[in-house]
DNA sequence: CATGCAGTTGATTGATCGTTCAACTAAGCA
DNA sequence: TGCTTAGTTGAACGATCAATCAACTGCATG
C-alpha cells in the first residue's frame, strides 16, 4: 500500500493508473503524468517506449492486483459463496460512493475508451474482464447444490459482471447510486428465483422482493 | 435518411454523430470533423461556439431521434410489450453485428468517456438513458398482469438499461457476440421466472433455459 | 582510477489541438 | 442601386500533444 514507490517505474504505473481511472486515457496527458509523479519525461520514455505501453503496464498491473487486492478483502470476509458475488458488488458501491459516483470500473472505462483499435490493450481488458468471471464463476460452483442443474455457471457469471458494468455506468451518468441499488435489488431477486428453484420441489415464493439493505454494514 | 444534407449545420451534426460513435469524442478532432464534412472551421464556429456545443447537438439529436429512428421501426413489427423489450435488445445486437463488435451503443460509449466535468453533456446523458427507461417502462406496463405485483417496473426497466449497456460493453471488448448473447439469454430467463410467478398459480418450470436463438428473422 | 552501464535530466521537436478573425460572398429588401 | 445580414473562407494563433536525444550522474565492476 506504499503511496509514494521510490521505484521511478512504479511510480509512473501507480500515477498512470490513478490518472487514466479519474479522466480517462486519451484525456490525461503525459505531461500531467511526469508532473504528478515527479518524473522527467526522459526517464517515462526510458521505461515506456510510448504512452500506450505505460497503459499496458497499467492492464497487468490491475490483472495482478485483482486476486489480491479485490477480490481477497471480501473473500476473507464473507463464507457463503453467493454472498461473496453480492459482497464483490458492494465493494464498487463503496467505489462509487467514496468517490460521489465519479469513478467507476477502471477496466470497463478503458474499455469503452480504448475498445477501438489498440489490440493489445484491449486483449488485456479482456483478460482483467475474464479474471472477473471466473472468480465469480468459482463462487457460483460453490454454490453447485443450490443453483438449478440446467443453469450455465459461466454464463450466470458472466451476467453478473454484465450487470455490474451496466449499473456502474449508469450510476456515473446519472450521478445517484440508485440505477445502482435497483440493479442489485433485481439482481439478488434473480438469484433468489434461480436458488428457491434450484432447491426446492415446489413453488417460487420469489423472497417478497425486499430491497435489501444494501447499504450498510455487509 | 438523406446521407448528406444541404444545410451545413446539419451535416456537420450528421458528421460528428458518426465520428464520435466511431471513435469517441475526444479521440474526435475538429479538423477531422470539417474535413469529412466538407466545412470550414469558420463555418463550424459560426454554429457552435465550441466542440463542447457541437456533442451537446449531437446528444439533442439521439433524443429526438429515440422515438422515431430506434423504437418505432420495432414496436410497429412486434406487438406483445415484452417481446419489443427483447426486439429493442435485438437491435442493439444487429448493431454489433453489422460492425463487427466496434459499435456499441452512443450513448454509453460518451457516458463513460463524458461522465465526469461537461455537466450540461451528462444532463443530455442522463435524459437519453431516462427515454430509453420510460420506453422500456411502458411496456412493462403494458404487461402489467403478466408480471408479479410486487416488482418494480420503473426498477425492472433500468434493470433491462443496465443488463443492455454492460452487454454491448463486453462483446465490444471481446469483440465478440457471445457475452451479449449470454446476457440476454440469462435476462429471458429471469422474464420467464417473473412470468411464470406473475400468471401461474403453481411451480415455477423455468421455461427449461432453452437458449432462444436470437440469431436469426426476429 | 578507469570503464561501463542503469538511470536521469530537461530543453526541444514537429504535429496536432481547438479556436479566432478579418475579409469575402450571396441573397433579400427598399 | 446601395445597405443589411446570414453564412463562408482559410490562413494563422497559441497551447498542448507525444516523443526525442545528447549530455549527465551515480554506482558497481575490474
Amino acid at each position: 500500500m506504499k503511496l509514494r514507490p521510490d521505484n521511478t517505474r512504479d511510480r509512473l504505473i501507480d500515477t498512470a493508473m490513478e490518472l487514466f481511472h479519474s479522466q480517462g486515457y486519451q484525456a490525461t496527458g503525459v505531461a500531467q503524468i511526469l508532473k504528478k509523479a515527479e518524473v522527467n519525461s526522459g526517464s517515462l520514455y526510458y521505461f515506456f517506449p510510448t504512452k500506450e505501453d505505460l497503459l499496458l503496464a497499467v492492464l497487468e498491473k490491475y490483472k495482478l492486483m485483482l486476486h489480491p487486492a479485490l477480490l481477497e478483502p471480501i473473500w476473507s470476509r464473507i463464507d457463503d459463496p453467493i454472498e461473496k458475488v453480492f459482497g464483490l458488488l458492494d465493494g464498487y458501491r463503496r467505489l462509487l460512493m467514496m468517490t460521489e459516483c465519479n469513478y467507476g470500473c477502471p477496466i470497463g472505462n478503458l474499455a469503452l475508451e480504448i475498445g477501438h483499435s489498440h489490440a493489445k490493450a484491449r486483449q488485456l481488458l479482456a483478460d482483467n474482464f475474464k479474471g472477473w468471471r471466473d472468480a465469480v464463476h468459482e463462487c457460483l460452483n460453490a454454490a453447485d447444490d443450490r443453483l438449478p442443474s440446467d443453469v450455465d455457471r459461466a454464463q450466470l457469471a458472466s451476467f453478473v459482471l454484465t450487470v455490474m458494468e451496466g449499473a456502474v455506468m449508469q450510476a456515473r451518468t446519472e450521478r445517484s447510486l440508485k440505477p445502482f441499488d435497483d440493479a442489485v435489488t433485481q439482481l439478488r431477486d434473480y438469484f433468489d428465483r434461480l436458488t428457491a428453484d434450484g432447491t426446492q420441489w415446489g413453488a417460487p415464493a420469489a423472497s417478497e422482493l425486499k430491497p435489501r439493505t444494501n447499504t450498510d454494514k455487509e
